[in-house]
DNA sequence: GGAAATTGACTGACCGGTCGGTCAGTCGGA
DNA sequence: TCCGACTGACCGACCGGTCAGTCAATTTCC
């Protein structure tokens, strides 16, 4: 039979969001095999072992998400309008894949110590991506000069701000789209290079 | 003997410590008592279980980082000055008390089911608390009018990205203070009134 | 002496990972 | 065309290790 890779995509699937709703310990293989409508033993037919099961799906998600970014980023001309793509993008992809973002954004700082060189390499490329778009700005004169550094990691921490509010709908009445428009707004007025 | 509470204390810095290096399954409760002194039993004695004694840490470390920032901002005059003390102190205090900190601030989004009430009433009370200011600053005319509690949360989300920061020591070369001050900066921009 | 505090050996639940068995599908030979 | 030996994907009952939590024994202090 082929399925084989079929079978392996459920177990992601379902894998990806129970490892969403809870912590990794409060997750059962044998959880992840029913929902995926598969044995258990079929999970190890395709992951050696339950982490490695979790960081495949770390993996994926990342590779997602981060492509989705630097998809919405290309069209554009402007820095600014790029930016501005950019948290659109991320706000749709979390709320498009709760599940995946809570795993692979909401765990930068708690990371279990194993897979911490592997988060922190995926961190660094997301600050990275953000700084080039600062770069370019400040090099057409866009934005002010600036530490693009730090500020990159100030939106990066931005986006799990705008994660927490879609997780839980924290208060404030209006829809998401403002929120993500408004954050964009703060961030640009403090970037801009006009006095 | 009346050492209940002195054990107490050191029970829960070392749950602290050990929390905050790995994440809550690989914490064996044994060795929180060793690292405490104190006999297994004994922690029993004080916490009815493993997850109350984390929730009470939970609680603890939130209370001391907050009344930290809360004080930050007290003596100063200007919502300017309030907030440049608010991220002085934030980074202090993650300086100081990085397992703390990555307990409290950086599980945000990952909680466990139990415990996220709780944790969302502390996020509430961080945002709100950011918010207070930020009025404070619109109201005398410091900043410029704006949707103080959209702000207010990316001014949370930045406080994690100097977590992340500080944890991991992520590139960047210069001192740490000069990031929480261009943190600062960044974000004043983005408040300020002037045109 | 004894009440209170402390302890750590012990127990039982739990769950990750294994492994022998099943069975659908394949294919060479009759 | 039919047969049956073979393959390997799939499964889930089971095994063994790991702890959280208990409690009888021990120590501490009055």
């Amino acid at each position: 039979m082929q399925e084989q890779s079929e079978k392996k995509g459920r177990i992601l699937i379902a894998a990806m969001e129970i490892f969403g709703e809870r912590p990794y310990d409060q997750v059962r293989v044998e959880e992840i095999a029913e929902r995926a409508g598969v044995g258990k033993g079929t999970i190890y037919e395709h992951f050696t072992s339950k982490e490695v099961l979790f960081s495949a799906i770390l993996e994926e998600g990342f590779q997602d998400y981060f492509r989705e970014l630097v998809a919405a980023a290309t069209p554009q001309q402007r820095a600014t309008d790029k930016l501005r793509a950019v948290f659109d993008r991320h706000l749709s992809f979390i709320s498009r894949h709760a599940a995946a973002a809570r795993i692979i954004i909401g765990e930068w700082p708690v990371t279990r110590p194993e897979l911490q060189e592997a988060m922190l390499g995926r961190y660094a490329l997301l600050t990275g991506f953000v700084e080039t778009l600062l770069r370019e700005g400040v090099a057409n004169g866009e934005f002010r000069p600036l530490d693009t550094a730090v500020v990159a990691q100030a939106i990066v921490g931005m986006f799990s701000s705008l994660l927490i509010y879609i997780l839980f709908s924290v208060q404030v009445q209006e829809g998401v789209e403002s929120q993500a428009q408004k954050l964009a707004d703060f961030c640009l007025l403090g970037l801009a290079s006009r006095r």
